[in-house]
DNA sequence: ATGAAAATGACAATCATTTTCATTCCTGGT
DNA sequence: ACCAGGAATGAAAATGATTGTCATTTTCAT
């Protein structure tokens, strides 16, 4: 049916138009980031299609959510390599790091609680070097 | 100064009850359960006052936050033993963990990094047994 | 008692997200 | 090519959490 995991009789141009937009922005980006990218760039999109886009895709498990300090929601392409982050609280700097121990631990956490299908966050903040 | 962690001169009023409320909710909280538990018991008090008390606790770090899925912010009393949690999406079923590997590995990495303060969050969310 | 400063709360404002609904775009059948 | 019906779109309104405003009340040291 795929031809591949981005691209399939039914997949929706937004859709498809806003995992570009995500892969374009590298990290993280909210849905009025995104929206901001496709507009900038002179294409006319609705907010409201970029949200339903970005609601299909996480139900498609092509696209996760964190959530900012300030609630809003921010999504990430998936399927890359999994990772973590280590912020200066002071300068912003963000150190990407793995997680190795991390993922280990939670597998067991959750194996041992009979938990499936578990996800987890793991942020670290702290003060740089610098600052 | 203090005669205690949550109880020293200028402590706010507001504050001390909302400690207190959440001490009685047990687990985790949002801003409108607080007053709904506090308004509940007869006691008048508004919901802006409710969030002003949550957002000085947070800096003195009596509570911390953690977000629902919508987004919406949940409080929880801290400074008890650090300790982790594992959620459950369905039914809000909620485990405290122990998280002695992810401690050994934020010093770890906050070390190779030069980073100081270094502190963590790091929760875990999948569907459990019951669910 | 008194005045300054902090705390409170009703209400309005903000902002992300969702819903509504009228319009436009496709697609398959003729 | 033509048309009907469903899906997709987007503007605007609705929602809901959180924050800002400001007048009033309380607290507290004098």
């Amino acid at each position: 049916m795929a031809c591949c995991r981005t691209c399939w009789p039914g997949m929706k141009k937004s859709a498809t138009r806003v995992l570009q937009s995500l892969r374009q922005a590298g990290g993280f980006a909210s849905a009025q980031e995104v929206h901001q990218l496709i507009t900038g760039q002179g294409e006319r999109i609705g907010l409201t299609t970029i949200y339903r886009a970005l609601q299909s895709l996480q139900q498609e498990n092509l696209v996760d959510v964190l959530r900012r300090d300030d609630g809003e929601a921010i999504f990430r392409l998936c399927g890359e390599a999994h990772h973590h982050h280590l912020v200066c609280n002071k300068c912003g700097r963000t150190v990407e790091i793995e997680g190795g121990a991390i993922e280990k631990w939670a597998e067991t956490v959750a194996d041992e609680h009979g938990f499936r299908d578990v996800v987890h966050s793991a942020e670290l903040f702290g003060t740089c070097s610098k600052c």
